[in-house]
DNA sequence: TCCGATCGTTACGCAAGCGTTTCTTTCAAG
DNA sequence: CTTGAAAGAAACGCTTGCGTAACGATCGGA
């Protein structure tokens, strides 16, 4: 089921989520946190540094530090592998699960709006 | 002519376009950065500091600084305004026309796979 | 039991953004 | 003129993210 926007509509979208956003949101995530943030919440587990990094074509500190960040805030948690102890597994957290289901609800509301 | 989305379209929208966005381009734009310049191409101008500020809940500087790095990318422009000298008159460039027009294109092409 | 490879983290110096405060220029009302 | 307000920029110290390089822990095959 694609989605079919014209130039006016995608862009007038991400300009009314991102500035609703900013006015809400004192957290402010990069691009990049937020691209793994959405990664980690739509892609089946299981989620490892390196996979992220690779799949965002990006090298595995930032994976990392992007970790710590949102682990701080609560939006993500990670877990030794029993199996393999020097992988990482990412988990979602319920807070982070409300997080996105928030920002869902404020694109789907500028959606309607244009 | 609103857009209607479904929430897994929504997130699902953002995730393919952060992805895509991070993976091609080096120039990591913070959120705000990116309300900025597209508040700048969107709205009717002409655009000020602080009416930048107002819309987007900031303070000034933060539009400062933001209007001083995507000038040095060639995103943006400043004119004094010859009418009141105390006001800077934000400019559009071609450069940053470009950008948008691809990111638009970017916008566009993911919605269509999901 | 080695021993090279792999995984994630840490360390380093650097660049960039932050909020607050202060400054400079300019305007306009008295 | 003088003076108070307004606009934008600059200065301050701080925090956070960056890329690169090095590190410790762990695995698996010789």
């Amino acid at each position: 089921m694609p989605v079919e926007l014209t130039p006016s509509q995608a862009l007038g979208l991400w300009h009314a989520v991102s500035r609703e956003q900013v006015r809400v949101d004192s957290r402010d995530l990069t691009l990049r946190q937020m691209a793994i943030l959405l990664e980690i919440y739509l892609v089946p587990p299981p989620h490892s540094v390196r996979g992220l990094a690779a799949t965002l074509g990006v090298t595995k500190p930032v994976i990392t530090r992007a970790l710590d960040t949102m682990g701080a805030l609560g939006l993500v948690d990670r877990v030794r592998d029993q199996r393999d102890r020097r992988n990482v597994i990412i988990k979602r957290t319920v807070e982070g699960a409300l997080y996105l289901e928030k920002f869902g609800d404020l694109i789907i509301n500028q959606g309607r709006k244009l």
